[in-house]
DNA sequence: GGCGGCTGTCGAAGCGCTTCGACAGATGCT
DNA sequence: AGCATCTGTCGAAGCGCTTCGACAGCCGCC
C-alpha cells in the first residue's frame, strides 16, 4: 500500500505540504499541487481512512439503525435505506448499518468506539428508548419518525396524519360517509411505531372533523386473515363504502376480497392506499393513494445530519407535507 | 473519552499490559486482570476502533454490497442483509453497506482505503465485471450468486437450478405434461443476474429431462401486463395445467387472473412458486413452493468470509439444496 | 548452587495521517 | 530603504492503539 510518505517523497515535498494539498486546507502554489496530483495518480495513492479518521476524529462514517425486520413495508424500509446511502456516497460518506435490534447498546457502542461521526435512526416508537440516549451521547443524530418525546431531538418524517387526513378529504369529497380503515398489524401498534400512531390519530380527527362515521383496525397480512377481517366489517352498519388501507400486504387480499363479495372498485367501493407507488399501480386496479417519499426523506435525513457534525446549530426538524395521487380506485359515491 | 492509558494509569500497570489483557494474547496474571477489569468497568472504558484498527490492521468491518434497487424481490434481499448483519455482530463485526451502483469503484475503495477487511458481494451477473477486480485485489471476498467465471472465488448460493427442478419434478410427478414458467423482469434477465438465469437453465433442463412440454417467458410486475401475459399464454396449446412462478411481484395478479379466468388452484391449475414463505403463505392460497433461505446464505457468507480474513486457506464455496414445500396450491391433474 | 526456561510486565517503536507553529522569501507600504 | 505582511512550505508532535523485544523474578533441575 502506497502511503502519503511515498508521494511526498516522489514529488520531492514535505509530507504536511501533501496533506494539505490533498485538503485544501492551506494554501498552495499551482506547481507543486500540480507535482503532487501527479505523484498521486502515477503511485495509485488512496489516503488510508482509519490513519485519516485517527488524526482527524472523523470517520466519515455514517451509522444508519434501520428496522431490518421481516414486516410488511419491507420495500419502503428498502427505499429509504437506498437513498440515504446514494445520499452518504454523494457527500463522500459511507453507510455504517446497524440493526433496530441492537437497540440502545447499538447507538452507544458506535458512538464510544468512535466508529462514526454522527447516526441516523429509523422507525421511532412512542417511548423510544433510544431517544433519551441519544440526547446524553450528545452524538449528532436524524431520526426519520418522530414522537412526542423528541424534544430536542432533530427529525424528518412524512406528515402522517395529514396524509391520513388526505385520504379521508378526498373521499369525503367524493361524496363518501362511511370509511373504513385498515391499519398495519397488530404488531406495529402494540410497539407503538410513531407513523402508524399518527396515521390512525390523523384518520380519527378527520373524520371527527368531517362529521363522518369512520372506524378502523389492524390487520394481518395473511391473505385469508385480511379477508375475513375485511367482510366481517363490511358487513356492520353502516356499511363502509370506501377503504383506506394502511398496510401494503394487504392490498392484494382486500382487492380480491372484494371482488370475490361482487363489489367493483371504484363503482361500488372506493380504495384509498398508504403504499410505494410501484405498489400502488402493479394492483389490479391502480390505487388511488399518498405515498411514502422514502428517497427524500433519506436524502434529507444525510443533509440534516451532516450539517450537524459540521456544527451548523440551527437544527431544524422537517415534516414532509404529503402528496395525494388520483389514480383509479376512487370515484364519488353513487347509490 | 478515555483511552487505554487512563486505564493504565487507574489500574497502576503499563498501556502494553492493560493491551494484552483485554486481547488475551499474552498471559497475564489473575490479580492484574481483575484490577484491570475493575478500572476498565470503573471508567467505562471503550477501546477506540479507529485507533485500534489503524495499529492492528484490522477494522473489523465487512463491507457488504447489495442491489439496493426498487426491484421486485426487495424482501429476499433485505432477508440477507438482516442475516448477514446480525451474523456480523455475533462475530463483532460491522457492516459496510455499499450499494450494487458503485460497482467496481466502490470495491476498489474500500480496499484502497482499508476501510474494511473484507467484502460480500450479492447479486451476482454471468459478466461481473467485478470479479476480476476483487481477484486482482487479493481482498477477502464471498459471492452471494455465482457465474462460471467465479473461478476461484469463493461463493455460496441456493442452488437455483435444482430448485426449478424440484418444482418441475413435483408437478410431473402430480402428472402434469405442459408447465409455463413465468419469469422475473426482462431487465433481470437482460443484466444477466446468476440466479435467474440457473433458474431457467434448471427449468429448461429438467423439462427436457422429463420430455414435458415446458416454456417460459419473462414477466413484467404490473398488473395488468402480467395479466394479459398469463391470459395470452394460456391461450396456447398445449394449454399448460401447471404454472411455476419465479417472480414474486407477479403473484397477486396470477392468482387473481386465474380467478377471473374460472381456473381453480389446484384443482384446474396448480402454481408453484419461488419466494419467501412469508409470500408464499399470504395469498389467497397457500402456495406451494421453494423459499430463498437469505439469512442461512447469509450467516453462511460471513462465517466464510471471515474465514479467508483469518487465513484459513481452505475455502469452500456452497450450494445450499433446495426444499419445496408442499401447500395448497399443487394438485395431482385431473381429465 | 548455578543455570535454563517460564511467566508476567514494561518501554518504545510504530500504524498513516492531520495540524500546529515556525520560518524563508516575496510583496506591499510608507 | 526598512518594516510589516503574506504566501508557501516544512518539521514535529500527536491521534489511541498493538506488538516486539527486553528483562526481572521465579521455578525446578541436575
Amino acid at each position: 500500500m502506497v502511503t502519503i510518505a511515498d508521494v511526498a517523497r516522489h514529488a520531492g515535498v514535505s509530507v504536511s505540504t501533501v496533506s494539505y494539498t490533498l485538503s485544501g486546507k492551506r494554501p498552495i502554489s499551482a506547481s507543486t499541487r500540480e507535482r503532487i496530483a501527479r505523484s498521486v495518480a502515477e503511485l495509485g495513492y488512496r489516503p488510508n481512512a482509519t490513519a485519516q479518521a485517527l488524526a482527524s476524529k472523523r470517520t466519515n462514517t455514517l451509522a444508519l439503525m434501520a428496522p431490518l425486520r421481516a414486516d410488511n413495508n419491507v420495500p419502503v424500509i428498502m427505499q429509504f435505506v437506498a437513498g440515504i446511502a446514494a445520499a452518504a456516497r454523494d457527500h463522500d460518506h459511507d453507510i455504517l448499518l446497524l440493526t433496530q435490534s441492537e437497540g440502545v447498546e447499538g447507538v452507544r457502542r458506535v458512538r464510544e468506539t468512535a466508529l462514526v461521526d454522527a447516526v441516523i435512526v429509523m422507525d421511532i416508537e412512542a417511548d423510544d428508548a433510544r431517544l433519551p440516549v441519544l440526547r446524553a451521547l450528545g452524538l449528532p443524530a436524524v431520526l426519520i419518525g418522530t414522537t412526542q418525546k423528541a424534544g430536542g431531538l432533530v427529525w424528518v418524517d412524512l406528515d402522517f396524519a395529514r396524509a391520513a387526513e388526505a385520504c379521508v378529504e378526498h373521499l369525503v369529497e367524493l361524496g363518501h360517509g362511511s370509511v373504513l380503515m385498515l391499519g398495519s398489524p397488530g404488531a406495529v401498534y402494540e410497539r407503538r411505531s410513531g407513523y402508524a400512531l399518527a396515521f390512525a390519530a390523523g384518520f380519527e380527527s378527520a373524520v371527527r372533523r368531517h362529521g363522518i362515521d369512520g372506524r378502523w383496525c389492524p390487520s394481518e397480512p395473511a391473505y385469508q386473515a385480511a379477508s375475513a377481517l375485511l367482510e366481517r366489517e363490511l358487513a356492520k352498519r353502516p356499511r363502509p363504502t370506501a377503504l383506506v388501507v394502511h398496510n401494503e400486504g394487504i392490498l392484494g387480499a382486500v382487492l380480491g376480497t372484494l371482488r370475490r363479495l361482487d363489489l367493483r372498485v371504484p363503482e361500488d367501493i372506493s380504495v384509498v392506499a398508504l403504499c410505494p407507488e410501484q405498489t400502488a399501480v402493479n394492483q389490479v386496479v391502480e390505487l388511488t393513494g399518498v405515498a411514502v417519499p422514502a428517497e427524500q426523506i433519506g436524502r434529507a435525513a444525510v443533509e440534516m445530519v451532516l450539517r450537524q457534525v459540521d456544527g451548523d446549530g440551527t437544527a431544524q426538524t422537517r415534516l414532509i407535507a404529503p402528496e395525494l395521487t388520483i389514480r383509479q380506485s376512487t370515484a364519488a359515491r353513487h347509490a
